[in-house]
This record gives structure tokens, C-alpha cells and sequence, in this order.
DNA sequence: CAAATATAAGACAAATTTGTCTTTAATTAA
DNA sequence: TTAATTAAAGACAAATTTGTCTTATATTTG
């Protein structure tokens, strides 16, 4: 669904965030520790995410990684699109160039139904309601 | 959401089941030309879903790929599997290696509808869904 | 300022996926 | 039986994704 970039993002996003609330910037060590994600790589893709304004690092002793925005105004789906694209929210399933409801594969209809659910969890998830649910996983 | 391989295998098959459906075999030749697929890869991918049982094939002049199965028992979710494998039905939302309700990531209840939607998608679909859909397109 | 610490950048490498090409084997039809 | 035709098999190659390593740059703290 995900690529393992976009995968390794979210979650080392969602671990910065969490640490974030309690007023903490997070070295990449303690991220990939935390996320449990290869460490030279999630460097590479938070440091995209830091082009690209949805993150923010400090060099130096008690730098780090973390996020100015309001948590619950990143959505899952600004995340996702930074690291592999818009494709995901708009590919035809069966990968034909031309297909929508004029010209459709013969899955489109069908598909436009998966597509349109992984739009929502996107769009209604945030990095808020991901580290609300992380809190919650502690403590069952 | 899938590969490569199995867009393309998917593709084939729904062309071959269509021309079958005339009582004809078809060359790899017509059935990437139909299909729009890259011949020799296209070849492979067949030749690996024949050998798992899923397409019947036979050399020499007339031969061809052909389907003996009945078109409605052949599920798209059997082809995927065949092809991707079982993982994407399966997989983390997140890439977790264990994520399951008593041990959610922080994505699992949302993944799961989508995971849903798009296990039902490919069990409810199947060649001769697929082949109908084809044709309807070529009507409208 | 100096030393330590931490991210930034980019070269490099491994693994996987995607794709091609050549040779072989089987089948058919003349 | 022979020639033509078609899939089968597997080596090979290109592209992409995933991952590592080294060097540079910035920042903080003493």
C-alpha cells in the first residue's frame, strides 16, 4: 500500500510527535530506536520531510527533530503525499493511464470504493489521532 | 496497491477469458497487444500462473493461452495471491510485524476498513465480473 | 574559542522489481 | 517427416527502492 519510506516515515513522525507533547525534541537515534526503523534511512526521509515544512530539526546538543504545526492540522494524507506521492490517491487499479468513468478498466467501480476509503483514513487521520491511538495501545 | 506484475497478469487474464469466451485460444503476441503489457514480461507472469494451475496453455501452431476453469470460480483475490502473494490482505497498515487488535499500531482500526473494502473487492470480483465489465465499457 | 553533539548531504551499495533476449521444447499442419 | 509456430525456461540487464557510510555543516555548552 505504503512504500517502507512512507511506512518508516509515518511512524518515526508519530514518535516525534508524541515526545513533542512533552515539550522534547528527539535525536534520530532515539526516533529509529522508538519506531524501530533503519537509522541512516529514516535520517534521510525526515530530512525530505524538514524540506518540505512538515518537520523541523535543530543541529547541535539538545538538538533534534521536531514539529511546530498544530498536531491535528498534519494529516496522514500531507504525510503520504510528501514521501511517495499522489499517486496512491488517484492510480487505477489495474495501472491503465486513461481510466475513470468515461473510460473505465474493468475493475473501476469496485476500486473507486478502496480508493475512496484509503482517501478517508488519510484525510481523517492526523498526527494527533495517531498518537492518541499510540497512548491508548500503552495502556490496554 | 499492486505490483507491476500483477496489474499486467490481471490485465492478460481478463483478455484471454474474454476471447475464450469465443472458444479461442490467444497468442502472447494478441494478448499484450490487447492488453497493452510488455510481451516477454507479460510471457513470465503467464507462464507462472499456468504453472499454478489458474491458466491452461498449449504450444505450437493454434496454441495459446486459454482458461479451462469456470470464469465466475476464478476470484481476482486468487490471482493476486498467486501473483503478489497473501501479504497485501494481510500486511500492516504501518509495515509492523505484529499489529494485530490485542497489539494495534497506531493506524490499525482505519487500515482495517480499508484492508476490508479491498479484500471484498477482489472476492467479489471475478473473471467473468471482470470480462462483463470489459465489455460494458465497450458498449457505453 | 574549542570541543562535543547533532543534523545535512551525497556518494555508494544491496536488494527487489521490472523488463529483455536467446535458446529450447512441444505441437501442429502440410 | 519436416517446417513453421508457439510457449517454456532461464540468463541477462535496467530501473527503482531500500539501505549504509563518510564527510560537511550547524549549534550548543563549557
Amino acid at each position: 500500500m505504503f512504500s517502507k519510506a512512507c511506512e518508516y516515515g509515518i511512524r518515526a513522525l508519530t514518535i516525534i510527535a508524541k515526545e513533542g507533547e512533552k515539550g522534547q525534541k528527539v535525536g534520530i537515534k532515539d526516533v529509529c530506536k522508538l519506531a524501530d526503523t533503519p537509522e541512516s534511512f529514516t535520517a534521510k526521509i525526515l530530512q525530505d520531510l524538514v524540506r518540505k515544512g512538515i518537520l523541523n530539526s535543530q543541529k547541535g546538543p539538545s538538538g533534534g527533530f521536531y514539529i511546530t504545526k498544530d498536531l491535528s492540522e498534519v494529516a496522514l494524507y500531507d504525510i503520504v503525499v510528501a514521501i511517495d506521492g499522489p499517486e496512491v490517491f488517484r492510480k487505477c487499479g489495474l495501472g491503465l493511464a486513461e481510466c475513470n468513468a468515461a473510460k473505465p478498466c474493468a475493475l473501476h467501480t469496485k476500486f473507486e470504493v478502496v480508493r475512496n476509503e484509503l482517501n478517508a483514513m488519510c484525510q481523517t487521520s492526523t498526527l494527533e489521532t495517531l498518537v492518541e491511538q499510540l497512548v491508548l495501545d500503552i495502556h490496554n
